[in-house]
DNA sequence: CGCAATTTGTACGTATGTATT
DNA sequence: TAATACATACGTACAAATTGC
């Protein structure tokens, strides 16, 4: 199960090892394991960093799990959908990754009082903040996703600390 | 500009090495470079392997940008917020990068005719079909941000070709 | 136009750390 | 304790893109 002739480059072989993985974990019982990093390496004739590099992306994508010490194993798919969507990754980490040109258009950021459903959400106080961060995706030019995250001001520091937001008045 | 003594590995060294590059990042102008990756490996006394994985973040964060041949500029950060949010990365991708137990809840998928406003965002004609994901990601157990992607069914196989609805009227 | 220098991207091999069984 | 599996870290080499000569 060798990935590809090594004289045909065009695409990276990182990615090339991708595209054979991805057949090896549609053919793999969602929950069981796949084989270990080095024996899985071998097999597809390439080095461990490359077959790791290769996991990345479905390991953001939240098709695999890893556990060290104990192996990789294939994420049970949601009930909505056959195969995994971007349920961990976001769309134009995705895109980027697959070699296109991402770009980021139309972004805004309100801060808001939750309403009675987002308060239950998220369990905070009527008197917290939420802030709700919005943006278009460009996918080599085309509009291709319309994003919205909502989240608790307080949360943001704990993720992103480096996050500091202007006065919502200067705007 | 050493990281950290060698015998205090509390944190992995790609961390701490992040940590380091956050502070010169924030005294590096926008839009200018930073030092090549040889010479900020050498003065921050890591390899340049841990270097890349410590910048990892910051690109995938969108706030470097590298280019090959060239070098890694700085963003110009939005008008809105002082220093990047997660612009181009998503939530979850972030907080499980910074060690945080991530789990998904609540995904949900829509498939519906987008509305006029929709319409001219994404550009596509009336009969085309636009899927709404959302879910809620929580951080460490606590529900941290409510996340909605809106994109248009056919752009979906071209970021993601693995994705396959089941037939909705069965769920 | 080609050629060389610089810079990031990819790929490998090896060694060691850490978690689980 | 030992074996296994993933995680981290290093050094090296070469590929590919860009710039300047």
């Amino acid at each position: 199960m060798q990935v590809s002739s090594p004289t045909l480059t065009r695409q990276p072989l990182y990615q090339q090892t991708a595209a054979a993985l991805s057949e090896i974990l549609a053919k793999t019982e969602p929950g069981s394991f796949l084989p270990s990093e080095p024996s899985l390496a071998q097999e597809l004739g390439v080095s461990r960093s490359t077959l790791r590099e290769a996991m990345r992306t479905f390991e953001n994508q939240g098709l695999i799990v890893r556990r060290r010490g104990i192996g990789t194993y294939v994420t049970t798919p949601p009930k909505a959908i056959e195969t995994g969507l971007e349920v961990l990754e976001s769309v134009a980490s995705m895109a980027k990754r697959m070699g296109f040109e991402v770009e980021i258009s139309d972004l805004l950021i309100k801060e808001s009082k939750p309403s009675a459903e987002e308060g239950s959400i998220f369990e905070i106080q009527p008197d917290h903040s939420l802030l709700t961060i919005s943006r278009i995706v460009h996918v080599d030019g085309i509009p291709s996703a319309y994003l919205v995250d909502i989240l608790p001001k307080c949360i943001c520091r704990k993720i992103s600390p480096r996050i500091r937001l202007r006065d919502p008045s200067s705007t």
